[in-house]
DNA sequence: GTCATCTTGCGAACTGTTCGCAATTCCGTC
DNA sequence: GACGGAATTGCGAACAGTTCGCAAGATGAC
């Protein structure tokens, strides 16, 4: 088991390769390419961190590039999902999906402190083993998942203890 | 691991017990007893399986002894889950929460068909290790978790090979 | 029985997300 | 380069689950 490095800034060069990538994915599904979609497609990218909707709009605001409406970026975010750019996650913050960057990164879980809201990434190797396991067991192909560590970090707890 | 035996109907017993228990959180809490929230407590031990307030609200509708407002139910609801009652679960169906019952159950996490909506129940010691060992290692005290399996189970991926 | 406090019902409000539609953009074809 | 069918976008309305504020009702300590 190893902690992930933080996310980062992606070089214009992978960039570049994750437009490529959805481009592809776009022809496959006899879709057009747009300017707009892969504004926002770069954007994201650039993002370090997880981020919600809300963000990734205001950030597409202040680049000064295009101004997109969130409903536009809420239908071009399941396209960079498949498409591979981008990973749906965070979903115990209960005020909405957060996103984060999957090109070129590896898979990780999060681990959430649920008092400050700290979230520290990590990998590991075992658990995603027995998960396959046991999906196998029971005939399933395993497809994706959704975990997700709730606790309290170190420095909430003595400062609580405090309190 | 092993597949968890599916809930069995609870024993009148064992809602007695279940309420004391809510009953000694309730006054711990410095709150008043009330026959509304016993009544939803003891009709959503009784429903097998996994639930939204919606068919709670409808359960308890039809059961004809309460009539409860949705918002109360909302608001009875966390209190449940405090006093070990209930668990929430299920996240990723998106449209809103999902309970179960937890007094006297063993824990166990899900397995979900993407496809059908079919949910597989399973207990893994080795990954509640697994998960107890991560956050020890962040410095992390372990309060709760989500691990959800999402995937595409034998029947599904043989109707669609076919279609 | 009284009184402070908790609980409930009710409807309005809120939030994240989706929808429908008209205007615009894209792109293969002429 | 213009044309035309199809995809994309912006916009506001709609939607669903959930929360909130308030007034009326229930509870329990004294």
């Amino acid at each position: 088991m190893h902690k992930i490095k933080p996310a980062q800034t992606i070089s214009s060069a992978a960039i570049g390769r994750a437009l490529d990538q959805l481009r592809t994915v776009v022809k496959q599904r006899g879709l057009k390419s747009s300017a707009v979609r892969e504004t926002v497609a770069e954007v994201a990218l650039r993002r370090p961190g997880h981020f919600s909707v809300d963000d990734l709009v205001s950030d597409l605001r202040s680049s000064g590039v295009i101004d997109a409406h969130p409903a536009t970026v809420y239908r071009v975010l399941p396209l960079l999902v498949e498409a591979g750019l981008l990973q749906l996650t965070l979903i115990s913050t209960g005020d909405g999906a957060r996103y984060e960057r999957a090109f070129e990164r590896e898979h990780h879980d999060h681990l959430v402190c649920t008092s400050c809201g700290k979230v520290v990434e990590f990998c590991f190797e075992a658990i995603e083993l027995l998960q396959r396991d046991i999906c196998e067991r029971f005939g399933f192909e395993l497809t994706g998942h959704i975990h997700e560590l709730l606790g309290v970090c170190k420095e909430c707890r003595t400062t609580d203890a405090v309190t």
